[in-house]
DNA sequence: ACCCCCTTGTTTGCATGCAATCCTAGATGC
DNA sequence: GCATCTAGGATTGCATGCAAACAAGGGGGT
């Protein structure tokens, strides 16, 4: 918040998560500080730092590019995810819940619950599909948590924020997030949640892990056939090779610049 | 390799995980790069991509400190590990191991027999050490690249190079890794080897998830042990304030110097 | 004696200038 | 016509200067 690098590395991250940024464009540093308003340093040190969070590929005197992420790397993000959570899930089993998680998650529920009511029919807009969202992250995050693993819970965190796996909030009509965020899928969703719990709190560690294992796949499920149907009907306008998967030996490299800096009228 | 940023990023990763800067070391900007022989922009990108790689703490405006891992987040990391590799290890038995891995592996175990045979007794020096430490390694990467999930084996690559986790080369003595890599230790864990590359071939997938994360957890344990044994009887001139792991709310932070660089007379 | 404020030296944050490297395009030779 | 070589422009890498924030210490007030 406090510095400049901060704040461009948060904006740039975010459009990369976003995924307004399109894959392979070069990232020119001068354009882009003047874009920001800052000088090339604080630019340059989120480059570095994006690259190292795995969002830009880097050339050393070339500069850097937007990653591409392919159905398959968002897949296996979810894998990852969801294995940890899941170990996650029997740790907490195994140990039992501290009382303010606990408390925490009885909370998630209840507010979840009366979410799902609340929206009964045809109110599931997008203000309660953005408290789902939060309600839904804050649960993963509260059991991440609870294991008291750092490194568990970076983890989960940079899988959640894989591109194309998070929600992009700037279209959320053109994204793959629709048939995830239905409203029979978020009430499934809280559903499971709610076994979750149960599992946990009842000391089943089995159950519990494969419990998160099976809720975590079936959104990559949701996503793996969203975006199979998405990638064959829809967006005719874009570059359809099917050789821009190979990534290596990119002699000609395309240069763009940003189209829009986002939010920008 | 190329540029010197890179050349400063891999000299202090080198010396934080070998864990040469005592935790708590305020990094002070000039110093290190007087040190380093360069100007302060590229020890500055160091220290900022150090610190998004879990290794340095940032406050603004006040710099970065070395992080303290304690034993806990040590063990942490393994079972991260564990359980990465494991599904590693269920997938590539139910998908089946394409040829060149299969061989790859094969060929490691075919030079780790002749390792072994070739240590038999007290010929268990330095140099086998550090072959056994390289095929070990080579072995464990084989599988998760297998997978072909890049998330996977960046983040077992990760917890594998955490702070503690790996051995120093500097000072092998002074370390817990002399038990981690005794012979006895390496003879059981090339078995153990053997029995997962058997699960894998013999598309074994739940036999050889749990043999993966067993033989992981082993090497948990050993670190566990001797680790714990260490830190009870050996260091007695450390700070031994057991007040020393709160670590938020530094008000009295303390600035020491690199008091030496790794390799200097 | 204790507390607060201000001053001063130190350290980090950022901008800018210059050098090194890389890409491109035009010219030259075959 | 095609490939290769070679300036020229453009872009990144690095060093340095300066401003802003911070920590420490002293002086004045109560």
């Amino acid at each position: 918040m406090s510095t400049r690098s901060e704040n461009v590395i948060k904006q740039l991250r975010e459009m990369l998560i976003e995924g307004s940024i399109r894959p392979e464009t070069h990232l020119h540093e001068a354009a882009l500080a003047e874009k920001m308003g800052v000088s090339r340093t604080p630019v340059r040190d989120a480059l570095r730092v994006l690259a190292n969070e795995n969002l830009l590929n880097y050339s050393p005197n070339r500069g850097y590019t937007v990653k591409t992420f392919g159905l398959q790397d968002i897949l296996d993000a979810y894998d990852v995810r969801g294995v940890l959570e899941a170990m996650a899930c029997r740790v907490c089993a195994e140990r039992g819940l501290s009382a303010s998680t606990e408390r925490a998650l009885h909370d998630i529920i209840v507010q979840s619950t009366a979410l799902m009511q609340s929206a009964q029919g045809d109110q599931w807009d997008t203000t309660r599909q953005q408290a789902w969202r939060k309600l839904n992250s804050d649960f993963h995050f509260a059991i991440a948590n609870e294991t008291g693993n750092q490194h568990l819970v970076r983890i989960a965190d940079q899988m959640r924020r894989q591109p194309g796996t998070v929600d992009p909030r700037l279209e959320p009509q053109n994204s793959v997030f629709q048939s995830i965020y239905t409203f029979e899928r978020a009430r499934q969703s809280h559903a499971e949640h709610g076994e979750i719990v149960d599992a946990i709190v009842q000391r089943q560690g089995a159950r519990a892990e494969s419990l998160m294992r099976e809720h975590v796949f079936r959104n990559r499920e949701l996503v793996r056939h969203s975006r199979k149907l998405q990638e064959s009907t829809a967006l005719p306008d874009r570059r359809s090779h099917p050789k821009a998967d190979q990534e290596k030996d990119i002699t000609a490299r395309r240069v763009f610049s940003l189209e829009r800096k986002a939010g920008a009228p």
